[in-house]
DNA sequence: AAAATTTGTTGACAAATATCAACAGACCAC
DNA sequence: GTGGTCTGTTGATATTTGTCAACAAATTTT
């Protein structure tokens, strides 16, 4: 358990850094988290399972992805420190429209959906800390929409570049191009003119 | 004050619907609502300006749009019974980077960003609704993403039906075009393509 | 109601990206 | 390490959408 507390030190400080939880608060997330190592490559969530799990990606990489006619779409990329979950699915415990699965080797720290709800039943107050960061995922979504206005190739990948450079070489270039929608050929071709300047 | 209420009715219920809240805390709110009658055309928050404002739409029709380059960017359309924010510039109190406007007459109710941290304050509880209105709206934008990122203009036209049907005689073309992502031209030839199947 | 302005339509053309295909390089399994 | 599979690169071509322009239609202003 105390490794537990060692994994979760990040999620524990992000929620102080919004407001100080109370340390009954602290250990009753301690206690609910189940730490999981997940090799690469495996399926977190499947299409059409209920997501019944929020995972805090201690360590590690993941994307979540649907298929539109024969294509795989690439729809978020979740890194370190990061709260995962299939939105729809999980605040409504519905079917899920996406996959979820690591891109790396991951430590994850999953808390189930009823757990999470006797959480807030026990303590109330949480409300405030989860809707403060509910609040930034939101607003972090709304600037993935302005990038897809983007008009051209590039300015996409600029704004891969900015958001996402340290993951880059451990993100496969094809998911980075359906990410941005484009093809992983004008990705490709897209790379190949920026390095030449 | 009566007035007040009438016109905050479907925002009570939409409260309520998710979890009764006190006839404390509904006063509060009825009290600290400011009804505003704005006419069609109007920018109820400029660019740059400090979003301050929390608005619900009582009746009407609003956009929200940016510049890129020379373009304009229509963001978001809203229509009655949504709440308005500049999501960014209202949660973190900074310049928003889009303005809002009115696309019709419309009847808004004002709540100021101090006075619902009283509210929040006061009512810590009110955290739990707005928790769940918060989820609900990222949500909603996640489809939006979903939406970019299908291939061609006739599918993004398809998703615009589909939500927006209801409004689609009151908002001018141009700013649906922004709004997919497409040209206005582009709109048109799809629009007169699906007229003659 | 007429004039002026804005918005939407249509055509011709240009530009960007997608698609298809061949190959090279990286990665994985045995 | 070798063979096989998957991923990325590059070229040729097709398709879609964007751009520019002229005009029509609708809306607003006077």
């Amino acid at each position: 358990m105390q490794n537990n507390r060692n994994l979760l030190a990040s999620l524990i400080q992000l929620l102080n850094g919004i407001q100080p939880i109370s340390k009954e608060l602290e250990s009753a997330l301690v206690n609910c988290f189940k730490i999981e190592d997940v090799k690469k490559g495996k399926v977190l969530l499947h299409e059409k399972d209920i997501c019944k799990n929020l995972w805090f990606l201690c360590d590690g990489l993941l994307r979540s992805y649907h298929n539109i006619g024969d294509k795989e779409i690439t729809s978020r990329i979740m890194y370190t420190g990061h709260i995962v979950i299939s939105p729809g699915s999980f605040f409504t415990q519905t079917p899920a429209t996406e996959s979820i699965e690591t891109l790396a080797d991951c430590i994850l720290a999953k808390l189930s959906f009823t757990d999470l709800q006797l959480i807030y039943t026990k303590f109330p107050e949480f409300n405030y800390q989860t809707r403060l960061i509910t609040e930034q995922y939101f607003y972090k979504q709304e600037q993935r929409l302005y990038m897809l206005r983007k008009h051209d190739a590039s300015a996409k990948y600029n704004f891969f570049l900015e958001n996402y450079a340290d993951y880059l070489k451990d993100i496969p270039q094809k998911y980075i191009a359906s990410f941005l929608n484009i093809a992983p050929e004008t990705l490709s071709r897209t790379r190949s003119k920026l390095a030449k300047k």
